[in-house]
DNA sequence: ATGAAAGCGCTAACAT
DNA sequence: ATGTTAGCGCTTTCAT
């Protein structure tokens, strides 16, 4: 029973501003100026104009104001991956990402078009920048949205060519925390769980392997798993069954040790009596599973302002330069 | 070091199909037809516009097409809420219902911009169409959404006006699963917790008392609440101090569910040996906390990639129904 | 198979 | 304080 706005239109096309013009009697410029709060405009007429926009129902063509203006007020927020439903979930870009670029685009009365990097390459949307999220193993992603020529930022690690703006977390100063956390409960046959081909967190590891030189701890493996708690469960469960000896795990994700703990605990090991476990991220359920899991937090909100700033003042041609995040432990029971 | 593409351009300007026309000794229109692939363009041509049109590095102006075409190829995604972070963060049904309204309007050729109400109702993008996220508590959101005229969904319950679109689960069907599998433990006393001004909230513990009628369980309070953990947990925190005795939960989320569960054993009650607990999500962590969480799960990217179609529908002026999705109980431990 | 003209709705630049 | 002119880049319509 929906009607939609069909195209039958007894009439009742969208007005324009030529439409109020002729209405009231004035050049459409003046339409134009009143609308735009332009000071130029006599108060009264102002008023007059804008009730009459109003009562006509009157809404700006933005795609006239684009072309008129070579520019679109949108900046293009590229998801480096393609749109599966438990990849979504599962991967390290959650909403709060998305929550804070959205509300400094939002402040700054910008529009957001969400696309993949597919969706990006094959028809780049109309933007004014491009706030990418993710680089993907290779570059390509960074290279589909350099051939556009427009100015974007990443969020990840900058690994990149150096002109190229990059935030995120300081994921090496995280893997330093995770370190000094197991050595301080005497932790030393250490695992560490993560995809290092992710630039993110090959600095985890690199942080927590740097931290840990000197001591009496080791990274004694690492397994290259994606960020769900399945695959953190599988690669633990795979390293009891052979008979790998670990007393403390550091995992690029929370889910990942969510998983790696209850393989953990299927096995009759506890946690923090036998194996000590470190995720990443705090992410919500965190707090709750049992034990309580020790993670390092990093502030995606916060990210997601800083890549809005960062691409709006590229936007405006005033440069901006790279950003690693602080991090913090926050130590449960894990 | 940023360098953008400043407008200072030493002639480097974004070429349009006029320059290749020129270039080409050919009509703009030409180019226009031969880069849309139009059937009435000589294959030698056309292979000879692109070829031309890659080499000069020309991208189409979306908005002067637009604007001639007097649609977007865009759908506006509209987020019921300030872009809080915790909302975010606790609420994590907009994320997997984006992946599916992604991948739906990407398969479609559709871009998708993301905005809150109060941005929408400020500055409507321009857009052929709107998928709204929630409802809100009163209809003010569907309001602004219909002042402009535009076709829309909604994800939510179907309490509004009945010509309206909506998708959403089924959630009386998920109350009366619950129900069922309360009583089917015989637990008698009954706490429902969730905020019932919103509609799908309403509408599970709508069909949670239906199912318990003529059965000797009852619901012996109902707590507003908010969609998260610290919420459920005040909320049993209370009931349990002021001496309120029962031995059933069923909570309007997994978050909630998971904070009831922590105020339960955090005063020696055993989960399920005392009180039994049914969630609402089947939300990531709900597999792994402890005990695992009974839950009723809702398939967001399914919905999501529902919304997407059906938005699409409207705008194609084909017109769509609105449709309440199967759940599903998953009986865990709790 | 290709082209010429017109115009989508808006605003910058230059009058008045 | 208001108006006139022109044109952003594209595609529809009507020739040829």
């Amino acid at each position: 029973m929906a009607n939609g706005t069909g195209p039958l239109g007894g009439g009742n096309a969208r007005p324009t501003m030529a439409d109020i013009a002729r209405e009231l009697g004035v050049a459409k410029i003046t339409v134009s100026r009143a609308l735009s709060d332009s000071p130029t405009v006599k108060e009264s007429t102002r008023r007059l104009i804008r009730d009459t926009a109003e009562r006509m129902g009157y809404r700006l063509n933005i795609s006239a104001r684009n072309l008129r203006q070579q520019r679109t007020r949108t900046i293009a927020v590229v998801i480096e991956m393609a749109p599966s439903h438990d990849r979504l979930m599962s991967e390290p870009y959650p909403l709060s990402l998305l929550g804070g670029i959205m509300q400094e685009l939002t402040a700054a009365g910008q529009n957001m078009v969400l696309t993949t990097i597919e969706l990006f390459a094959q028809h780049p949307p109309s933007a004014d920048g491009v706030i990418l999220l993710g680089q993907g193993v290779h570059d390509d992603a960074a290279a589909a949205i350099e051939a556009t020529g427009l100015p974007y930022v990443v969020w990840g690690a900058a690994h990149g060519p150096p002109g190229r703006v990059v935030v995120g977390s300081d994921n090496r100063a995280g893997g330093r925390l995770a370190a000094d956390y197991l050595r301080a409960r005497r932790r030393r046959a250490l695992l560490f769980l993560g995809e290092t081909q992710h630039g993110e967190v090959e600095d985890r590891l690199q942080g927590f392997a740097d931290a840990l030189k000197g001591s009496d701890a080791a990274v004694i493996d690492r397994i290259a798993c994606a960020f769900t708690a399945a695959a953190g469960r599988e690669a633990v469960d795979r390293l009891l069954a052979e008979g790998t000896a670990f007393d403390g795990v550091f995992a690029a994700s929370d889910a990942i040790a969510m998983g790696a703990i209850e393989a953990l605990q299927a096995r009759g090991l506890s946690v923090p009596g036998d194996v000590s476990v470190v995720g990443f991220d705090d992410s919500p359920g965190a707090a709750i599973v049992s034990p309580k899991l020790t993670t390092i937090r990093q502030d995606w909100a916060v990210g997601g302002e800083l890549l809005a700033k960062k691409v709006l003042d590229l936007v405006a041609g005033k440069g901006a330069d790279s950003r690693a995040m602080g991090v913090e432990l926050v130590a449960r029971e894990s």
